[in-house]
DNA sequence: TCCTCCCGCCATTCA
DNA sequence: TGAATGGCGGGAGGA
Protein backbone atom coordinates (compact mmCIF):
# COMPACT_ATOMS: atom_id res chain seq x y z
CA UNK A 1 0.00 0.00 0.00
CA UNK A 2 0.94 3.45 -0.68
CA UNK A 3 1.06 6.35 1.32
CA UNK A 4 2.59 8.31 -0.60
CA UNK A 5 -0.37 10.52 -2.20
CA UNK A 6 -2.04 11.17 0.83
CA UNK A 7 0.92 11.94 3.05
CA UNK A 8 1.45 15.42 1.56
CA UNK A 9 -1.89 16.44 3.70
CA UNK A 10 -1.77 13.98 6.61
CA UNK A 11 -1.28 15.42 10.01
CA UNK A 12 1.61 15.70 10.82
CA UNK A 13 2.93 12.75 13.13
CA UNK A 14 3.73 14.44 16.99
CA UNK A 15 7.41 14.03 16.27
CA UNK A 16 8.01 15.00 12.70
CA UNK A 17 8.72 18.72 13.32
CA UNK A 18 11.73 19.56 15.09
CA UNK A 19 12.59 21.86 12.90
CA UNK A 20 13.87 25.79 12.84
CA UNK A 21 14.24 27.94 15.60
CA UNK A 22 14.74 30.52 12.78
CA UNK A 23 11.70 31.06 10.44
CA UNK A 24 10.88 29.14 7.50
CA UNK A 25 9.97 30.62 4.48
CA UNK A 26 5.85 30.55 4.35
CA UNK A 27 4.31 28.84 2.38
CA UNK A 28 0.90 28.91 1.03
CA UNK A 29 -1.44 27.07 3.76
CA UNK A 30 -3.67 25.07 4.00
CA UNK A 31 -1.39 23.07 0.99
CA UNK A 32 -4.33 21.66 -0.79
CA UNK A 33 -3.99 18.11 -2.02
CA UNK A 34 -3.43 18.25 -5.71
CA UNK A 35 -6.09 16.62 -8.13
CA UNK A 36 -3.42 14.38 -9.89
CA UNK A 37 -2.12 13.26 -6.74
CA UNK A 38 -5.43 11.68 -5.96
CA UNK A 39 -5.18 7.77 -5.32
CA UNK A 40 -5.38 5.98 -8.69
CA UNK A 41 -5.64 8.89 -10.46
CA UNK A 42 -2.08 9.62 -11.33
CA UNK A 43 -1.81 10.56 -15.07
CA UNK A 44 -4.97 9.89 -15.84
CA UNK A 45 -6.30 13.78 -14.17
CA UNK A 46 -4.04 15.36 -15.63
CA UNK A 47 -4.62 18.73 -16.24
CA UNK A 48 -3.22 20.12 -18.88
CA UNK A 49 -2.21 23.57 -17.99
CA UNK A 50 -0.17 22.66 -15.35
CA UNK A 51 3.75 22.67 -16.36
CA UNK A 52 6.30 19.57 -15.66
CA UNK A 53 9.21 22.08 -15.50
CA UNK A 54 7.48 23.69 -12.14
CA UNK A 55 7.67 20.19 -10.56
CA UNK A 56 11.10 19.09 -10.94
CA UNK A 57 12.68 16.96 -8.77
CA UNK A 58 15.79 19.73 -9.24
CA UNK A 59 13.30 22.24 -8.58
CA UNK A 60 12.03 20.02 -5.19
CA UNK A 61 15.52 19.92 -4.14
CA UNK A 62 16.00 23.48 -4.21
CA UNK A 63 13.10 24.07 -1.86
CA UNK A 64 14.13 21.36 0.40
CA UNK A 65 17.70 23.15 0.81
CA UNK A 66 16.13 26.30 0.77
CA UNK A 67 13.58 25.24 3.52
CA UNK A 68 15.82 23.22 5.69
CA UNK A 69 19.89 25.04 4.98
CA UNK A 70 19.50 27.42 7.78
CA UNK A 71 21.26 28.04 11.59
CA UNK A 72 18.87 25.92 14.24
CA UNK A 73 17.77 23.60 11.68
CA UNK A 74 18.62 20.07 12.80
CA UNK A 75 16.26 17.45 12.45
CA UNK A 76 13.71 16.90 9.36
CA UNK A 77 10.83 15.37 9.66
CA UNK A 78 9.46 13.48 6.38
CA UNK A 79 6.20 14.61 6.60
CA UNK A 80 7.19 17.64 7.79
CA UNK A 81 9.39 18.35 4.35
CA UNK A 82 6.11 16.86 2.32
CA UNK A 83 3.66 19.01 3.73
CA UNK A 84 5.83 22.08 3.25
CA UNK A 85 7.04 21.69 0.10
CA UNK A 86 3.66 20.23 -0.86
CA UNK A 87 4.54 16.94 -2.31
CA UNK A 88 3.72 13.82 -2.08
CA UNK A 89 6.30 11.64 0.18
CA UNK A 90 7.55 9.58 -2.54
CA UNK A 91 9.05 12.61 -4.14
CA UNK A 92 10.92 13.05 -1.04
CA UNK A 93 12.56 10.13 -0.46
CA UNK A 94 13.83 11.03 -3.43
CA UNK A 95 15.50 14.18 -3.02
CA UNK A 96 16.61 12.79 0.84
CA UNK A 97 18.59 9.97 -1.03
CA UNK A 98 20.26 11.68 -3.30
CA UNK A 99 21.25 14.39 -0.62
CA UNK A 100 21.76 11.33 2.18
CA UNK A 101 24.39 10.29 -0.01
CA UNK A 102 26.71 13.10 -0.91
CA UNK A 103 26.52 13.66 3.17
CA UNK A 104 24.04 16.39 3.08
CA UNK A 105 21.50 14.19 5.38
CA UNK A 106 22.03 11.80 7.95
CA UNK A 107 19.36 9.54 8.36
CA UNK A 108 18.52 9.44 12.49
CA UNK A 109 15.41 7.26 12.29
CA UNK A 110 12.41 6.50 10.68
CA UNK A 111 10.57 9.86 9.15
CA UNK A 112 13.70 11.62 10.56
CA UNK A 113 16.96 12.83 8.80
CA UNK A 114 19.21 15.14 10.60
CA UNK A 115 20.66 18.31 8.82
CA UNK A 116 24.20 17.96 8.38
CA UNK A 117 24.27 20.78 5.86
CA UNK A 118 27.04 21.43 2.66
CA UNK A 119 29.39 21.27 4.66
CA UNK A 120 29.16 17.42 4.78
CA UNK A 121 29.97 17.15 1.17
CA UNK A 122 33.68 17.60 1.15
CA UNK A 123 33.72 14.78 4.17
CA UNK A 124 31.38 12.63 1.94
CA UNK A 125 33.45 12.99 -1.41
CA UNK A 126 36.51 12.44 0.21
CA UNK A 127 35.09 8.85 1.77
CA UNK A 128 33.52 8.39 -2.19
CA UNK A 129 36.51 9.08 -3.62
CA UNK A 130 38.84 6.83 -1.02
CA UNK A 131 36.60 4.44 -1.90
CA UNK A 132 36.29 3.95 -5.35
CA UNK A 133 39.92 4.37 -5.26
CA UNK A 134 40.11 0.88 -2.97
CA UNK A 135 37.76 -0.86 -4.90
CA UNK A 136 40.31 -0.36 -7.80
CA UNK A 137 43.16 -0.45 -6.30
CA UNK A 138 44.83 -4.31 -4.72
CA UNK A 139 42.31 -4.40 -2.49
CA UNK A 140 39.84 -5.23 -4.82
CA UNK A 141 41.76 -6.05 -8.03
CA UNK A 142 38.74 -5.89 -10.66
CA UNK A 143 39.76 -5.64 -14.46
CA UNK A 144 37.46 -4.18 -16.60
CA UNK A 145 35.23 -7.19 -17.41
CA UNK A 146 35.26 -7.92 -13.31
CA UNK A 147 34.33 -4.68 -12.88
CA UNK A 148 31.27 -4.68 -15.33
CA UNK A 149 30.44 -7.80 -13.48
CA UNK A 150 30.56 -6.01 -10.10
CA UNK A 151 28.17 -3.75 -11.22
CA UNK A 152 26.23 -6.43 -13.11
CA UNK A 153 23.19 -5.94 -14.96
CA UNK A 154 19.77 -6.49 -12.86
CA UNK A 155 19.18 -9.69 -14.37
CA UNK A 156 22.56 -11.27 -13.52
CA UNK A 157 22.16 -9.93 -10.24
CA UNK A 158 19.06 -11.86 -9.75
CA UNK A 159 20.56 -14.80 -11.00
CA UNK A 160 23.40 -14.81 -8.51
CA UNK A 161 20.80 -14.35 -5.07
CA UNK A 162 21.50 -16.68 -2.50
CA UNK A 163 25.10 -17.33 -4.07
CA UNK A 164 27.95 -17.59 -1.72
CA UNK A 165 30.24 -17.47 -4.40
CA UNK A 166 28.73 -14.59 -6.07
CA UNK A 167 29.90 -11.66 -4.25
CA UNK A 168 30.36 -8.91 -6.21
CA UNK A 169 31.56 -5.19 -5.94
CA UNK A 170 27.93 -4.93 -6.24
CA UNK A 171 27.64 -6.34 -2.42
CA UNK A 172 30.90 -4.37 -1.75
CA UNK A 173 28.77 -1.52 -2.22
CA UNK A 174 25.78 -2.46 -0.83
CA UNK A 175 28.09 -3.24 2.58
CA UNK A 176 29.16 0.14 2.38
CA UNK A 177 25.64 1.15 3.18
CA UNK A 178 25.35 -0.87 5.46
CA UNK A 179 28.34 -1.01 7.08
CA UNK A 180 30.04 2.03 6.83
CA UNK A 181 33.29 0.71 8.70
CA UNK A 182 33.89 -1.77 6.14
CA UNK A 183 33.52 -4.50 8.39
CA UNK A 184 35.14 -7.83 7.11
CA UNK A 185 32.66 -9.63 8.67
CA UNK A 186 29.98 -9.06 6.43
CA UNK A 187 27.96 -11.49 5.43
CA UNK A 188 29.24 -13.44 2.88
CA UNK A 189 25.62 -14.24 1.28
CA UNK A 190 23.98 -12.10 -0.44
CA UNK A 191 20.37 -10.92 1.23
CA UNK A 192 17.40 -9.93 -0.58
CA UNK A 193 17.48 -6.66 0.98
CA UNK A 194 21.13 -5.75 0.12
CA UNK A 195 19.84 -6.75 -3.37
CA UNK A 196 17.59 -4.30 -3.59
CA UNK A 197 19.97 -1.54 -1.83
CA UNK A 198 22.06 -2.17 -5.01
CA UNK A 199 19.18 -0.47 -6.41
CA UNK A 200 19.11 2.06 -4.74
CA UNK A 201 18.77 5.75 -5.74
CA UNK A 202 21.52 6.46 -2.89
CA UNK A 203 23.75 3.64 -3.91
CA UNK A 204 23.16 4.37 -7.62
CA UNK A 205 23.92 8.77 -6.83
CA UNK A 206 26.92 7.66 -5.03
CA UNK A 207 28.38 5.34 -7.94
CA UNK A 208 27.35 8.36 -10.33
CA UNK A 209 30.18 10.71 -8.33
CA UNK A 210 32.87 7.72 -7.66
CA UNK A 211 32.79 8.29 -11.72
CA UNK A 212 33.33 11.82 -11.96
CA UNK A 213 35.72 11.82 -8.77
CA UNK A 214 38.10 9.12 -10.29
CA UNK A 215 37.58 9.62 -14.07
CA UNK A 216 39.95 11.28 -15.97
CA UNK A 217 37.32 13.04 -18.38
CA UNK A 218 35.03 16.07 -17.06
CA UNK A 219 32.12 15.11 -18.46
CA UNK A 220 29.89 12.04 -19.20
CA UNK A 221 26.00 11.29 -20.70
CA UNK A 222 23.84 9.42 -18.78
CA UNK A 223 23.91 6.95 -21.30
CA UNK A 224 27.61 6.24 -21.11
CA UNK A 225 26.91 6.36 -17.11
CA UNK A 226 24.47 3.89 -17.27
CA UNK A 227 26.67 1.64 -19.50
CA UNK A 228 29.05 1.96 -17.08
CA UNK A 229 26.97 1.44 -14.09
CA UNK A 230 24.73 -1.62 -15.52
CA UNK A 231 27.96 -3.40 -17.03
CA UNK A 232 28.35 -5.14 -20.56
CA UNK A 233 25.38 -7.21 -21.86
CA UNK A 234 22.44 -5.40 -20.03
CA UNK A 235 18.98 -5.69 -21.45
CA UNK A 236 17.56 -2.25 -23.34
CA UNK A 237 15.01 -2.21 -20.64
CA UNK A 238 17.02 -2.27 -17.71
CA UNK A 239 18.93 0.26 -19.72
CA UNK A 240 16.65 2.78 -19.89
CA UNK A 241 15.36 2.03 -16.46
CA UNK A 242 18.88 3.17 -15.06
CA UNK A 243 18.88 6.13 -17.27
CA UNK A 244 15.69 7.25 -15.59
CA UNK A 245 17.03 7.17 -12.36
CA UNK A 246 20.02 8.80 -13.75
CA UNK A 247 18.28 11.51 -14.80
CA UNK A 248 16.46 12.46 -11.39
CA UNK A 249 19.89 12.12 -9.69
CA UNK A 250 21.28 14.29 -12.37
CA UNK A 251 18.84 16.73 -11.63
CA UNK A 252 18.97 16.94 -7.65
CA UNK A 253 23.09 16.98 -8.24
CA UNK A 254 22.30 19.64 -10.56
CA UNK A 255 20.29 21.65 -8.66
CA UNK A 256 22.84 21.50 -6.23
CA UNK A 257 25.29 22.63 -8.61
CA UNK A 258 27.40 19.61 -7.66
CA UNK A 259 27.19 19.17 -11.29
CA UNK A 260 26.20 20.64 -14.39
CA UNK A 261 24.49 20.03 -17.78
CA UNK A 262 26.98 20.63 -20.67
CA UNK A 263 26.38 20.58 -24.55
CA UNK A 264 28.33 17.89 -26.05
CA UNK A 265 28.32 17.08 -29.77
CA UNK A 266 25.65 14.95 -29.88
CA UNK A 267 21.57 15.69 -28.99
CA UNK A 268 22.30 14.04 -25.89
CA UNK A 269 24.05 16.16 -23.13
CA UNK A 270 26.27 15.28 -20.79
CA UNK A 271 27.00 16.67 -17.23
CA UNK A 272 30.23 17.99 -15.68
CA UNK A 273 31.40 17.60 -12.44
CA UNK A 274 31.51 20.95 -10.25
CA UNK A 275 31.31 19.68 -6.66
CA UNK A 276 35.07 20.21 -6.54
CA UNK A 277 37.92 19.49 -9.05
CA UNK A 278 41.20 19.09 -8.78
CA UNK A 279 44.81 20.56 -9.91
CA UNK A 280 45.61 20.48 -13.47
CA UNK A 281 45.91 16.69 -14.29
CA UNK A 282 49.90 17.21 -15.43
CA UNK A 283 50.15 17.95 -11.80
CA UNK A 284 48.22 15.14 -10.03
CA UNK A 285 46.79 13.25 -12.91
CA UNK A 286 43.46 14.48 -11.44
CA UNK A 287 41.54 16.39 -14.25
CA UNK A 288 40.24 20.19 -14.20
CA UNK A 289 36.79 21.03 -15.26
CA UNK A 290 36.30 21.02 -18.77
CA UNK A 291 37.10 23.90 -20.97
CA UNK A 292 35.02 26.92 -20.32
CA UNK A 293 34.43 26.67 -24.48
CA UNK A 294 32.32 24.00 -24.52
CA UNK A 295 28.67 25.14 -24.07
CA UNK A 296 26.84 25.22 -20.73
CA UNK A 297 23.33 24.85 -21.44
CA UNK A 298 21.18 27.44 -20.08
CA UNK A 299 19.27 26.05 -17.42
CA UNK A 300 16.25 24.34 -19.01
CA UNK A 301 14.82 24.91 -15.41
CA UNK A 302 15.33 27.51 -13.00
CA UNK A 303 15.85 25.97 -9.59
CA UNK A 304 14.63 27.81 -6.29
CA UNK A 305 12.04 29.74 -7.73
CA UNK A 306 9.21 28.36 -5.37
CA UNK A 307 9.43 27.72 -1.86
CA UNK A 308 6.10 24.63 -2.62
CA UNK A 309 5.59 22.72 -5.84
CA UNK A 310 2.15 22.62 -4.78
CA UNK A 311 1.21 26.30 -5.77
CA UNK A 312 1.24 25.35 -9.29
CA UNK A 313 0.40 21.97 -9.83
CA UNK A 314 -1.59 20.70 -13.20
CA UNK A 315 -4.36 23.72 -12.74
CA UNK A 316 -4.31 27.28 -13.23
CA UNK A 317 -2.01 29.25 -11.00
CA UNK A 318 -3.12 31.72 -8.41
CA UNK A 319 -2.70 35.18 -9.80
CA UNK A 320 -1.17 35.77 -5.60
CA UNK A 321 0.98 32.40 -6.53
CA UNK A 322 1.71 34.08 -10.14
CA UNK A 323 3.03 37.11 -8.39
CA UNK A 324 5.21 35.04 -5.85
CA UNK A 325 6.72 33.29 -8.89
CA UNK A 326 7.76 36.38 -11.04
CA UNK A 327 9.31 37.86 -7.79
CA UNK A 328 11.24 34.41 -7.05
CA UNK A 329 12.13 34.53 -10.49
CA UNK A 330 13.78 38.32 -10.20
CA UNK A 331 15.52 36.95 -6.93
CA UNK A 332 16.39 34.00 -9.20
CA UNK A 333 18.09 35.91 -11.89
CA UNK A 334 19.61 37.82 -9.89
CA UNK A 335 20.97 34.92 -7.87
CA UNK A 336 21.93 33.43 -11.52
CA UNK A 337 23.55 36.69 -12.88
CA UNK A 338 25.92 36.40 -9.83
CA UNK A 339 26.83 32.69 -10.56
CA UNK A 340 27.27 33.76 -13.77
CA UNK A 341 29.52 36.32 -12.81
CA UNK A 342 31.34 34.34 -10.39
CA UNK A 343 31.76 31.51 -13.46
CA UNK A 344 33.28 33.95 -15.38
CA UNK A 345 36.27 34.60 -13.42
CA UNK A 346 39.19 32.66 -14.98
CA UNK A 347 40.55 29.90 -12.92
CA UNK A 348 38.56 30.36 -9.66
CA UNK A 349 42.23 28.95 -8.06
CA UNK A 350 43.45 30.01 -4.91
CA UNK A 351 47.07 29.70 -3.95
CA UNK A 352 46.00 26.43 -2.05
CA UNK A 353 45.51 25.10 -5.90
CA UNK A 354 41.87 24.66 -4.83
CA UNK A 355 39.22 25.19 -7.54
CA UNK A 356 35.72 26.37 -6.21
CA UNK A 357 32.52 24.78 -6.79
CA UNK A 358 29.15 26.66 -7.55
CA UNK A 359 29.35 28.25 -4.38
CA UNK A 360 32.41 30.03 -5.35
CA UNK A 361 32.60 33.77 -3.52
CA UNK A 362 33.46 35.86 -5.94
CA UNK A 363 35.94 37.79 -4.20
CA UNK A 364 37.69 34.33 -3.30
CA UNK A 365 40.10 34.59 -6.62
CA UNK A 366 41.32 38.19 -5.26
CA UNK A 367 41.49 38.06 -1.73
CA UNK A 368 42.69 35.45 0.11
CA UNK A 369 39.94 33.40 2.72
CA UNK A 370 41.10 35.43 5.26
CA UNK A 371 40.75 38.51 3.46
CA UNK A 372 37.12 37.71 2.06
CA UNK A 373 35.27 37.91 5.15
CA UNK A 374 33.11 40.88 4.08
CA UNK A 375 29.97 38.88 3.29
CA UNK A 376 27.20 41.38 4.32
CA UNK A 377 28.68 43.71 2.47
CA UNK A 378 28.45 41.26 -0.24
CA UNK A 379 25.38 40.07 0.74
CA UNK A 380 23.65 43.45 0.68
CA UNK A 381 25.13 44.37 -2.57
CA UNK A 382 23.00 41.84 -4.24
CA UNK A 383 20.45 41.33 -2.20
CA UNK A 384 17.18 42.58 -3.82
CA UNK A 385 14.44 44.32 -2.17
CA UNK A 386 11.70 41.67 -1.93
CA UNK A 387 8.09 42.62 -1.05
CA UNK A 388 7.75 38.86 0.30
CA UNK A 389 10.42 38.41 3.05
CA UNK A 390 10.53 34.95 2.36
CA UNK A 391 12.13 35.98 -0.50
CA UNK A 392 14.57 37.89 1.27
CA UNK A 393 14.81 35.36 3.59
CA UNK A 394 15.66 32.55 0.37
CA UNK A 395 18.16 35.32 -1.21
CA UNK A 396 19.64 35.07 2.04
CA UNK A 397 19.98 31.70 2.15
CA UNK A 398 21.97 30.99 -0.86
CA UNK A 399 24.48 33.67 0.82
CA UNK A 400 24.76 31.46 3.64
CA UNK A 401 24.95 28.57 1.78
CA UNK A 402 27.83 30.41 0.06
CA UNK A 403 29.63 31.44 2.77
CA UNK A 404 28.81 27.89 4.65
CA UNK A 405 30.58 25.83 1.29
CA UNK A 406 33.27 28.26 0.83
CA UNK A 407 34.60 28.08 4.85
CA UNK A 408 34.35 24.34 4.60
CA UNK A 409 36.54 24.40 1.40
CA UNK A 410 38.60 27.35 2.97
CA UNK A 411 39.38 24.42 5.80
CA UNK A 412 39.29 21.43 3.86
CA UNK A 413 41.35 22.26 1.04
CA UNK A 414 44.76 21.22 2.28
CA UNK A 415 42.83 17.74 2.98
CA UNK A 416 41.25 17.17 -0.18
CA UNK A 417 44.32 18.43 -2.06
CA UNK A 418 46.17 15.17 -0.11
CA UNK A 419 43.30 13.22 -1.91
CA UNK A 420 42.99 14.49 -5.00
CA UNK A 421 47.06 14.23 -5.37
CA UNK A 422 46.85 10.16 -5.65
CA UNK A 423 46.33 9.97 -9.30
CA UNK A 424 43.90 7.84 -11.21
CA UNK A 425 44.34 5.50 -13.26
CA UNK A 426 40.75 4.93 -14.84
CA UNK A 427 40.52 5.17 -18.68
CA UNK A 428 38.38 2.25 -18.33
CA UNK A 429 35.31 4.79 -17.76
CA UNK A 430 36.02 6.22 -21.54
C1' DT B 1 10.56 12.01 -33.11
C1' DC B 2 12.63 11.09 -29.12
C1' DC B 3 14.68 12.83 -25.02
C1' DT B 4 13.37 13.99 -20.43
C1' DC B 5 11.56 12.85 -16.16
C1' DC B 6 7.01 13.19 -13.39
C1' DC B 7 4.09 10.24 -11.32
C1' DG B 8 2.16 6.67 -8.67
C1' DC B 9 1.72 1.55 -8.46
C1' DC B 10 3.03 -1.91 -5.72
C1' DA B 11 6.78 -4.96 -3.69
C1' DT B 12 9.68 -4.90 0.12
C1' DT B 13 11.18 -3.59 4.59
C1' DC B 14 10.44 -1.81 9.07
C1' DA B 15 8.50 -1.17 13.67
C1' DT C 1 -0.05 -5.98 10.47
C1' DG C 2 -0.04 -1.38 9.12
C1' DA C 3 3.17 2.08 7.91
C1' DA C 4 7.32 3.46 5.74
C1' DT C 5 10.32 2.99 2.04
C1' DG C 6 11.66 3.11 -2.59
C1' DG C 7 12.25 0.31 -7.24
C1' DC C 8 10.31 0.63 -11.29
C1' DG C 9 8.33 1.74 -15.78
C1' DG C 10 4.30 4.02 -18.19
C1' DG C 11 3.50 7.78 -20.55
C1' DA C 12 3.08 12.92 -21.04
C1' DG C 13 5.68 17.31 -21.63
C1' DG C 14 8.93 19.55 -24.23
C1' DA C 15 12.77 20.51 -27.53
Amino acid sequence: MSAAPHSSTAVETPTATAVAPAPLPRLPNPLPLPLFAERGGGARLRHHAYSRKQKSLGLLCSNFVALYDRDGVESIGLDDASRRLGVERRRIYDIVNVLESVGILARKAKNRYSWIGFGGVPMALRELKERALREKSGLAPLPVEELSAANMSDDEDDDKLGDPEAETEGDKLSQTVDNPSDMPDAPPCRLRSDHRKEKSLGLLTQNFVKLFLTMEVSTISLDEAAKFLLGEGHEESNMRTKVRRLYDIANVLSSLKLIEKTQVDTRKPAFRWLGMAGKPKAENGVTVVASPARKTLSNKRVFGTELTNIGINRSQLEPTIQKKAKLAQGGADILKSYNVAAQKQPGQVNKSGFVYGPFHPSCARKQEPDDCNNWESLADSFRPQYQNPALGDLFAHYVDAWKSWYSEFSQGSGIMQQHLGSSVNNKRFL
